[in-house]
RNA sequence: AGGCGGAUAGCUCAGCUGGUAGAGCGCCACUCUUACACGGUGGAUGUCGCAGGUUCGAGCCCUGUUCCGCCUACCA
């Protein structure tokens, strides 16, 4: 027989019809044993978990019974709004941690007693979609203008209807708890009703206006986009030095510029008012080549004058600086470049060639004319498109802005007074700089996919109508010859209504009243600008209130080199291969461990195996406590409250102390929750579980148990399994739920309550000084390993081994010498007052107890010095350090008390140690003489 | 250019308010023991980027500095 065989019948499925094997390869004889594990459906469990058996059933069964639905009632609500995936969207990392956590927040709130509501939905998108479906049209050798605006959107929710829900989807196979029954999207009705009569009412209060300004224009995309929609990247370019002739012809000046086809469009040249070289020519006018004409030298102190040649052309119309500039001297606007980003008529000759044929053709020209002073190298920051990546183009145009200034300064204060927290606490100081050097917001794209704007204008008075509903005639002049705003919204617009939209708003909503501020609102810092920031201004203006009452911002999942994974660059690791892979369960608890990380988090694999490990670990526990509690014909409730309760006098030692260590594990999660201090949730119930409960409290019942048949113990393990399996409950929702019914129950684990501190866990000195003895015997146990591993000791040979030391230390051994000995293969336990000294023993010293192994013909006396030794030679310099601590004045003079006593102690344990060596390297020293 | 973050065991990373450096994976040895070999037992491994400073005491605070990353920005 073969391993790789043996493997593939243990991992069978459950509804595999042979029994699956166990422990079944005997070297030399093949013998196969076969043990069937049921649990209480007759089903058998699977001694390797499998999720995939488990995870589908669990998710529809939540779904179905309305376990994620929540209504209005008494209790205390807690809520959150998912930030929108888009309907573009795939599910990716980002999305996966994202969820991760509010479902964790979720499912935790619920246990604790909230009512608790998570939103779900999704965002329309508008240029991402539209570039979608365009590209579709493409295909079809279509595009939308010759489809027509309606037949065009009618398509696009053709394709929202078909592929809009591909990542809801995906979100459900996270697990996430959201209340389906309530989802929304960004273009629902309701959510447009929010849209508009936010429109109209931030237009009657003059909050949006309607101006000329230079925006930045996407020739791909045909639309204006937000300053954030333009990504920077350093490029390489030349830097064009001009030389423009002053009117006599005689000198000139010369300029810098990136971008010499704007030249045509240049209405000045500026210069810094106290740059000396320039203080006699400031008024003159200089001709502008190739265009010939006079423009003006004008002074202006953002020039600076250590660039270039400290003179700056100005063309308004294509320059964000410029623009500004034009305006303060007043200076007239001259396009050169269209929305195309082809040339215009103002480009003469160079009509209609594309922006960057033109720069090569009018490079040339000024070469000829000699007038092209130099072309250096250069790098430069190119504003591009985020969406298709074209180079934008400075446009100046008519949009519609949203005033910014008082919104954003409620919204600063709103975080300057906690009404909202930011967490982690840092992003505030982002949040700060941004939201102070806020500029005007433009809401207006030219594309079709999205809210349309509100707005009709009136052919005849040119007056403007906004309102809710289509109006019949123009409000200032009452002409019925009207037409409606081209343009539509941001997408952001409607996002960042999405906290109220959602409940309801405007309707003044039950949901409103009890939902809203939403607790918490989970996001990566990518969009803290985008979205956050504009749904405080958006809340406090229309709700009064703040939307959220936390912040909390997460890492962002990239790539092994530190990039952002995105599907152009071809970098995604696709969640769902994950899920595949390893479960969503071990997914999910490592998303959980990585929280922590500062900005980034690069996913490794190994990481997830070893989760997936740890689910394994809690699984195979359950066979074992379900095992046990088939056998005693337990059933739950394992206890009457969920009190974790440590006054029991007359209750088993091993219980008092893993009740105590639940008790210390359950306040870790409980304050890690609170702070949204994931990973350290994760690592304390990852530590409790494998390394206090499995590997102590379990193999200690184990002993207990086949001595006393103690069936309280067996239900003081069932009930901490159960409170392990609640506790895990929101991190690994799946594996919690089929454990929970493995152990009995018939409610889902989404009804049962977290364990709570509220009732206070009582311990009196009986429980106390038996969590201390546990503590010892443990150490103990450890330390005769420890010498056994080192010793060479066959694992399979039981060795005898003796104690010495004071009556209280005596006794404690007596007490559990059981433990004692099953797990450390020891015999013969013998105490002792005094120490000894034999031949062929190897010893060890904790606080006030020497331990004696003896293993003649197993270890040599000058072996056993030569281990001694060792320890001695680890304990000297820490003991060093020790003294030079507690005999340094200062150290005493201003060290807090406590630290002192602290310090102090640690020395006298290591010192008895490290004396307890010594003498019994002496005595075997002596034995050799 | 400015702002922010990272630099801790071979790898991926924890380390909250300064008080004997941790986890997972990997590695070495033993081990198929009656829940689990996706397991058990034991073990090795770090001048906490570098240089100063504050402090009785610094991975943590301060100053400077070097790499790496991100964000913002009007040097044309």
């Amino acid at each position: 027989m073969q391993t790789g065989a043996f493997r593939d019948i243990r991992n069978a499925p459950a509804n595999y019809t042979i029994l699956h094997l166990h422990k079944c390869f005997k070297f030399h004889f093949n013998v196969i044993y076969i043990l069937v594990i049921m649990d209480t459906t007759g089903n058998i469990i699977n001694k390797a978990y499998s999720y995939k058996d488990v995870e589908e059933k669990w998710y529809s069964f939540w779904k179905e019974n309305g376990f994620f639905h929540s209504e209005p009632d008494q209790r205390a609500s807690y809520s959150i709004v998912i930030p929108p995936p888009n309907i573009t969207g795939f599910l990716h990392m980002g999305h996966a941690l994202n969820n991760t956590l509010q479902d964790i927040l979720v499912r935790y709130k619920k246990m604790r007693g909230f009512n608790v509501v998570w939103i779900p939905g999704t965002d329309h998108a508008g240029i991402a979609t539209q570039n979608v479906v365009e590209r579709q049209l493409a295909q079809e050798g279509l595009d939308r203008f010759k489809l027509g605006r309606e037949k065009f959107i009618e398509r696009v929710w053709e394709w929202k209807k078909k592929s809009g829900d591909v990542i809801v989807h995906q979100l459900m196979k996270l697990g996430v708890a959201c209340d389906w029954s309530r989802q929304r999207f960004t273009m629902d009705e309701g959510l447009s009703i929010a849209v508009k009569e936010v429109f109209v009412r931030l237009y009657t209060e003059g909050l949006i206006y309607r101006g000329e300004y230079i925006i930045n224009w996407c020739p791909r995309c045909l639309t204006a986009l937000s300053d954030l929609e333009v990504e920077h990247k350093d490029e390489d370019g030349k830097l064009y030095y001009l030389f423009y002739p002053f009117s006599d012809l005689k000198e000139g000046i010369t300029v810098a510029t990136t971008r010499p086809e704007t030249m045509l469009g240049d209405t000045a040249v500026a210069v810094h008012p106290d740059d000396p070289r320039y203080k006699g020519i400031i008024g003159k006018n200089v001709i502008l080549p190739i265009a010939d004409r006079e423009i003006p030298v004008i002074p202006d102190s953002s020039v600076h004058s250590d660039f270039g040649t400290g003179a700056v052309k100005i063309t308004p119309s294509h320059d964000f600086d410029d623009f500004e500039v034009s305006k303060r001297h007043s200076l007239p606007l001259i396009q050169v470049i269209d929305r195309n980003g082809k040339m215009t008529a103002n480009a003469g000759k160079y009509q209609n060639m594309d922006r960057y044929k033109a720069r090569t053709a009018i490079v040339e020209k000024l070469q000829k004319l000699g007038l092209l002073v130099k072309v250096e190298d250069y790098k430069l920051s190119a504003g591009r498109c985020y969406r298709c990546s074209t180079i934008t183009e400075p446009m100046v145009s008519t949009q519609w802005f949203v005033k910014t200034g008082t919104l954003a300064q409620h919204a600063v204060d709103a975080v300057k007074e906690h009404r909202t927290r930011i967490i982690p606490i840092q992003w505030e100081k982002s949040y700060f700089e941004w939201m102070e050097n806020i500029k005007d917001w433009c809401i207006s794209r030219q594309i079709w996919w999205g809210h349309r704007i509100p707005a009709w204008y009136c052919d005849d008075c040119k007056g403007i109508t906004v309102s809710t509903e289509t109006p019949k005639a123009c409000s200032k002049c009452n002409s019925p010859n009207i037409h409606q705003d081209e343009d539509v919204l941001d997408t952001w617009f409607s996002s960042a209504l999405w906290p109220f939209s959602t409940l309801g708003w405007p309707e003044e909503t039950a949901d409103l009243k009890y939902y809203y501020p939403t607790g918490v609102l989970v996001t990566a810092f990518d969009i803290l600008f985008f979205w956050v920031a504009r749904m405080m201004m958006m809340g406090l203006k229309l709700m009064n209130d703040v939307p959220f009452r936390h912040v909390y911002i997460h890492a962002i999942v990239r790539d092994e080199f530190g990039k952002k994974m995105s599907k152009t660059k071809g970098n995604v690791i696709d969640p769902l291969l994950i899920i595949e892979k390893y479960g969503t369960d071990a997914f999910r608890f490592t998303l959980a461990s990585m929280a922590a990380q500062g900005r980034d988090i690069k996913l490794s694999e190994q990481r997830i195996l070893g989760y997936k490990n740890f689910i394994n670990k809690l699984w195979n526990s359950t066979r074992f406590v379900n095992i046990k509690r088939l056998e005693a014909g337990l059933n739950p409730p394992f206890r009457q409250s969920g009190e974790i309760h440590l006054n029991n006098s007359s209750e088993n030692p091993i219980d008092a102390w893993i009740n105590k260590k639940l008790s210390d594990t359950l306040s870790g999660v409980l304050d890690a929750l609170e702070n949204y201090r994931f990973n350290d949730a994760a690592a304390v119930l990852y530590q409790f579980v494998w390394h206090e409960y499995c590997d102590w409290y379990l193999e200690m019942v184990k002993i207990h148990y086949s001595e006393s048949s103690d069936k309280a113990t067996l239900e003081n393990m069932l009930f901490v399994h159960e409170a392990l399996t609640k506790l895990l409950h929101p991190f690994i929702p799946f594996v919690t739920e089929e454990i929970y019914h493995i152990l009995g129950n018939s409610d889902s684990i989404m009804k049962a309550s977290y364990p709570d501190l509220k009732q206070p866990v009582k311990s009196d000195r009986v429980s106390e000084t038996y969590v201390h003895d546990i503590d010892t015997v443990i150490e103990v146990v450890k330390r005769i390993r420890n010498i056994r591993a080192e010793c060479n000791v066959p694992a399979a040979s039981d060795v005898d081994m003796s104690f010495a030391g004071a009556d209280e230390k005596l006794s404690l051994i007596e007490k559990y010498s059981t433990y004692i000995t099953k797990m450390t293969h020891g015999k013969n336990i013998k105490l002792h007052r005094e120490p000894l000294t034999i031949k062929g023993t190897a010893v060890e010293h904790i606080e006030g107890l020497n331990i004696y192994i003896h293993l003649s013909g197993v270890i040599e006396p000058s072996v056993e010095i030569q281990r001694l030794d060792k320890e001695i030679g680890k304990l000297q310099p820490e003991l060093e350090k020790y003294k030079y601590k507690l005999n340094n004045e200062e150290f005493i003079k201003k060290a807090p008390q406590e630290v002192i006593e602290e310090t102090k102690q640690i020395n006298a344990e290591l010192r008895e140690r490290y004396e307890q060596f010594n003498v019994s390297r002496k005595r075997i020293e002596e034995l050799l003489k």
